[in-house]
DNA sequence: AACCAGGGAAGAT
DNA sequence: ATCTTCCATGGT
């Protein structure tokens, strides 16, 4: 058992993450205690905790792991999942002067908080293909309790091996429809086999990483921006097949109708290098 | 009951 | 290359 302290530059509103994060059942959130429980995806998994101490100006975190051995591994996990290497100050400067100036005031200091891990990063946005949210999240619950394990209560994703094992079957049962279902278990035989690699994809740029998912069936550009996005981190990622940024956009502009890809393309022109800023507090303008 | 949902593949033009 | 249709299931 071991604990830390952590100081970051603000703003960092750990609050309204845990919000968000709390809308997911896989997550152990406590928002009273400002605490959210962290799986941690290692060769021999563990579970840590992160506790928020301090304010949107002044944060602060302790941090409490279980094996000294391994603090290191999580200490730098836990940073990079919660981009506290990332100063928003420079972000918010940035949409001050843009559209979306009202929206990035209204959830000032939100951090996007990455997936804990790179296969779950591609994994759930291909469940969230085409449903609504609620049953989204209700099929990625079911997935990862069914099939994959707990440690503390703290629930894990499967490894691609045990889905890489699955039967469509197994899947439709849980009401995945039968071609998400082929694709997820095809997609997990492809990082067994080693023919995919994800840890590799986090040393190349967007354009090549997208180029190497598309070619995935079940994955197109929607699945591959989203998995940059919230599986690397990557700054400049703006979805426009995704239904919710097509809405926000619509109730920002006031618009009779979703907008076409032509107007998301102008009205985002002012957003770069920050685009995956823009798409995330966007959709916190229509949560 | 009808329409929509944090898309993508396959088929048609 | 770009547009249209089908997939498939639950929520509102």
């Amino acid at each position: 058992m071991w604990e830390e302290k952590v100081v970051i530059d603000g703003p960092y509103h750990f609050d309204l993450a845990l919000e968000r994060l709390a809308k997911d059942p896989l997550n152990k959130v406590d928002k009273d205690k400002r605490l959210i429980r962290v799986p941690i995806y290692k060769e021999e998994p563990e579970v840590a905790d992160v506790h928020a101490v301090g304010t949107t100006d002044k944060p602060g975190f302790i941090i409490r792991g279980k094996s000294p051995h391994s603090k290191q591994q999580v200490m730098k996990k836990i940073t990079s999942v919660f981009q506290w290497d990332l100063p928003l100050f420079e972000i918010h400067q940035h949409f001050t002067k843009t559209t979306l100036n009202n929206i990035f005031e209204k959830h000032f200091g939100t951090p996007i908080v990455l997936e804990f891990s790179l296969y779950p990063a591609l994994i759930r946005p291909i469940i969230h293909q085409q449903v609504n949210m609620s049953f989204a999240i209700s099929l990625t619950e079911q997935f990862a309790k069914t099939f994959g394990f707990e440690i503390e209560g703290v629930p894990f994703f499967p490894s691609p091996e045990t889905v890489a094992r699955l039967n469509v079957g197994e899947l439709r049962n849980l009401r995945f429809s039968q071609r998400k279902a082929e694709y997820i278990i095809n997609l997990s035989k492809m990082i067994v086999s080693g023919e995919l690699k994800l840890s590799e994809l986090a040393e190349k740029p967007d354009n090549e990483v997208i180029k190497e998912l598309v070619r995935i069936r079940g994955i197109g550009p929607w699945t591959a921006q989203s998995f940059l996005l919230f599986g690397l981190g990557r700054k400049n990622l703006f979805p426009m097949a995704d239904i919710g940024l097509q809405n926000a956009i619509k109730k920002l502009y006031l618009l009779d109708r979703k907008p076409t890809y032509e107007e998301m393309e102008n009205y985002s022109k002012d957003w770069h290098p920050y685009l995956s800023y823009a798409s995330f507090y966007l959709w916190r303008s229509i949560e």
